[in-house]
DNA sequence: GTACCGATTAAACGCTTGTTTAATAGCGGA
DNA sequence: TCCGCTATTAAACAAGCGTTTAATCGGTAC
């Protein structure tokens, strides 16, 4: 029959390897440094996953698997850095985590995929803070929460960019840390009392829109 | 006498072709296409350059140059999508934005010289605002506007590393309008009237904190 | 005239890349 | 015992990489 045979633990072996390495160095990567870090040869890793692009596509899967899966284990706080610094604080999570972040710096669809989930967690999180009178609420939610996604998770990649002595998954929670110790007060400012003294000024940009009523959420949707 | 020869201008040409090859491809695309963009053989480049490396260096330096010279012919208006899009409808200066932008994505010296400048930029720009008083007063206004840039930044570049369709250095400028208008409306809310309802949120992190009256912006400082 | 010098290139070198080919070993079933 | 299947690999392949070597032009100075 189709028992679990030995070649599917090895091939375990190298999709863990193959996360490790692409989250570290990018998805430029040799295959070979790949195989030596799972101790098998080249050839396996293609035997078994059909080539580079597919090996990426089965990291894709398992990162998003287990992301789903960790996600039933315990609500998320909707924030960017949260979760990213949840994450990579459990235990064997850390080179996924490194694999998120590289893809959100060099694209594709497990960033896409990520930020969507992101958007949508912090839609509830943020409606909740309202139903509870915590946040304010806001013309458009939808809008407000990608728009803060894209900050708090575009501010994190390019901060963690731009210091690259928190590049190994070892070092994560620490850049994470400092990460947040750099910008929590400063954000936790803005977002209490506000940037600007005049509260005018949106009125004034909202009323010179085209039109403000039906525009309500068309260009989040329109992109997919 | 040393007067400039008909070499200085092919450099030159060498030169603007790598710029806009790695601000297109990457800094990972080959010498020789670059080479065939600029009409020589990749003999040639590395004869004038000295290697891959210190292309990359003389573009860095080439760009950091022409940000200057722009910057002494208009203000900023001190936030990133702004100086962003106005290098972008620049005549000419379509390639070097898109080098910037990918400097962002890959990290490097030109990214953090090029954070480090954005951000006095908006520090000066935050200052003359409270001063005039449209801007709130902020209890660390380097590590604000430090906040603020990477915000800004962060999520722009994020944006259009999800929306490879303006990738072309030509439909930089309809992707900036594209991410300006699907985030201004949210981000004008929310720095006009805040997020949270309840600002002794901040307070109460605050006063958690173990010491808020010395450690006004070490944290910046302490990381050249 | 000829010796030199900068501009330029074709060709090759050594290396790495992703992938293929062919082979070896082990094991379960007929 | 032989067959077939899976796991696994060494070796080769073709392509691409950055770089080097050696050569060829076209002036310009002496």
């Amino acid at each position: 029959m189709s028992g679990t045979g030995e070649g599917d633990r090895t091939a375990a072996r190298i999709l863990d390897a193959a996360v490790d390495r692409f989250g570290r160095d990018g998805f430029g990567v040799g295959i070979r440094a790949i195989a030596a870090d799972a101790g098998v040869s080249p050839a396996l890793v293609i035997h078994y996953f059909g080539g580079k692009d597919r090996l990426r596509a089965a990291c894709d899967a398992h990162v998003l698997a287990a992301l789903a899966a960790e996600k039933h284990r315990s609500a998320t706080d909707g924030t960017a850095a949260g979760l990213i610094a949840r994450l990579a604080e459990i235990e064997g999570f850390a080179p996924m985590t490194a694999y998120i972040l590289r893809s959100l710096r060099e694209g594709g669809d497990l960033a896409r995929a990520f930020m969507e989930q992101l958007i949508a967690d912090s839609t509830a999180y943020l409606e909740a803070g309202v139903a509870a009178g915590v946040i304010r609420p806001s013309r458009d939610p939808v809008a407000r929460s990608r728009m803060l996604s894209y900050q708090a998770a575009g501010s994190m990649v390019l901060w963690l960019t731009l210091h690259p002595e928190y590049a190994e998954p070892d070092a994560f929670a620490r850049g994470l840390n400092a990460f947040v110790t750099e910008t929590m007060v400063p954000m936790l400012e803005v977002y209490a009392e506000g940037l600007y003294t005049n509260p005018a000024l949106l009125e004034e940009y909202l009323s010179q829109l085209p039109d403000t009523s039906s525009s309500s959420s068309s260009s989040s949707e329109a992109e997919s």
